[in-house]
RNA sequence: GGGUCGGUGUCCGAGUGGUUAAAGGAGGCGGUCUGUAAAAUCGUCGGUGCAAGCCUACACAAGUUCAAAUCUUGUCCGGCCCA
């Protein structure tokens, strides 16, 4: 993967079209359309992919496909990597993924909350995060077919008369069309003016790297069609915008988010992902196996039939398809035999985090305050919390219930904590006891 | 610039001087049930403390009062109308 915020590096993806694989390499047009259509949201219009994919192929010159992310930190999770897995088939069928990066859609952007700016980011700064980028983006996407861009490249030598031009080629009311721009305008609620320039400065990345497909979110609608439209106004040939849906998070109901929790990240430890992925309801399989696996479409509508397959099995044939993907198959399989230990057999993980009791939390007689141990264990934030923990009836001490709130606990090694149905820790006394 | 309305706990939203750590809903957490699903159902949700209690909290600050989320003034932020 190359990181450049050199206009040249545009010029070194025009290799000859590559196909990892014979199966792929021998997809006919039609059969690459399929494959890119799973599980989209919309791909508008359809008939232009065609005609791009056709091109490709007759002049041997690989797609720029687009995709356009915050320079904040990247939180991978199961919900990003449904679009990178998209920019990995494009790869696969030997098209090259563009990813700008929006250095200075940032910086432009200063939310209404932060009283500072943000500083200028220098440089080396910009090429160390665009690195960091380059390894988180590296676990889903092909390296050697992925060119990493800083959009501040282009858009930080605008001039403001260049900036006016480009904004006389977009009305207010195009941009109002824009759902949450809609909302919040007739719920009365603030919008601020560079809010509005957001699509402009996006749809430009578009026209500065001549993308060819801007894959997104199904939240960023606007934005990518915004990018054709200025692309066709600027007289090149319009991006087609390929949207994915957002995916459901745990909890079913909102988009996966790691602000919001309910996320399952691409890292996390394979039992972690297990438990997780677990917990999901019997509606939001399907949507899972089409977005986050591999599994072929017919297999997926046999999993998903309750008649022909129990909804747990397939739920725990979808939790080892998504860890394989990325930890590997013993991974996968370790993961669900520990999952069938502790939740079947009802027997403690085999790993949980160990707590070292500290020596002055135990008075004389070895003892400790079981509130004030689950604070400093982290199974509950406060103290009041592990009060009602303990009221309800969810901690337990080595299989036994520990009822008693203000009750004080003999600490001796290797004792096991459990709080709530899946959080565990494992007791070290301090050295002595 | 003028007028006007408003800023309450994770979110929404009641509350116009005192049994208000603040109704109700959403959501979270725990128990039961289950397939660690959903649904259902019971309980619970500021901090600290074994407890009595103490502390902090209704945008921010100052004030009136025995007593303020509630009244007054100023500041900040926002909506709407007018210019």
């Amino acid at each position: 993967m190359s990181v450049s915020t050199t206009q040249s590096s545009i010029s070194h993806s025009s290799h000859t079209l590559s196909s990892p694989s014979q199966t792929i390499g021998s997809l006919t047009i039609d059969q690459q359309i399929e494959m890119i259509a799973r599980g989209t949201f919309d791909i508008v219009p359809k008939a232009d992919l065609k005609a791009k994919l056709l091109k490709s192929a007759k002049d041997g010159k690989p797609l720029q496909i687009k995709l356009g992310l915050d320079p904040t930190a990247p939180d991978i999770h199961l919900g990003f990597a449904v679009v990178l897995r998209k920019l990995r088939q494009f790869q696969d069928l030997g098209h090259e993924v563009v990813i700008i990066i929006g250095d200075y859609t940032a910086l432009i952007g200063d939310p209404s909350g932060r009283s500072t700016t943000r500083p200028m980011l220098s440089s080396e700064e910009i090429a160390a995060n665009g690195q960091t980028y380059v390894t988180q983006l590296a676990k889903v996407l092909d390296a050697e077919k992925t060119i990493v861009r800083f959009n501040s490249e282009w858009l930080g030598k605008l001039s403001f008369a260049e900036l006016v031009n480009l904004a006389s080629k977009m009305t207010v009311a195009q941009v109002m069309q824009r759902e949450d721009f809609a909302n919040r305008f007739s719920l009365g609620q603030p919008i601020s003016l560079h809010e509005l320039l957001y699509p402009l400065a996006q749809a430009y990345d578009s026209v500065a790297i001549r993308a060819d497909v801007e894959m997104g979110g199904q939240d960023q609608t606007f934005n990518n069609l915004a990018g054709r439209a200025l692309q066709k106004e600027l007289g090149q040939e319009p991006q087609v915008v390929l949207l994915m849906p957002l995916l459901v998070g745990l909890d079913g109901v909102k988009k996966m988010s790691k602000s919001l929790g309910n996320y399952v990240g691409i890292s996390e430890a394979p039992a972690a992902m297990f438990g997780k992925l677990m917990s999901i309801s019997d509606e939001l399989m399907p949507t899972y196996f089409e977005l986050c696996t591999d599994v072929p479409m017919p297999d997926v509508r046999i999993l998903t039939d309750a008649d022909s397959t129990h909804p747990r099995e397939a739920k725990k044939r979808l939790a080892r398809e998504i860890i394989t993907l990325y930890h590997g198959t013993a991974a996968a399989q370790a993961a669900d035999d520990e999952f069938e230990r502790v939740h079947k057999e009802h027997q403690v993980p085999e790993e949980m985090p160990e707590v070292v009791v500290s020596a002055e939390s135990v008075d004389a007689d070895g003892q400790v305050r079981l509130t004030a141990l689950l604070v400093a264990a982290n199974l509950a934030p406060s103290s009041g919390e592990a009060k009602r923990l303990i009221q309800q009836g969810g901690v337990s001490v080595d299989g036994t219930k520990f009822a008693d709130p203000a009750g004080m606990l003999l600490v001796r090694s290797g004792q096991v904590i459990k709080v709530g149905k899946n959080r565990f820790a494992r007791l070290v006394a301090p050295t002595g006891v």
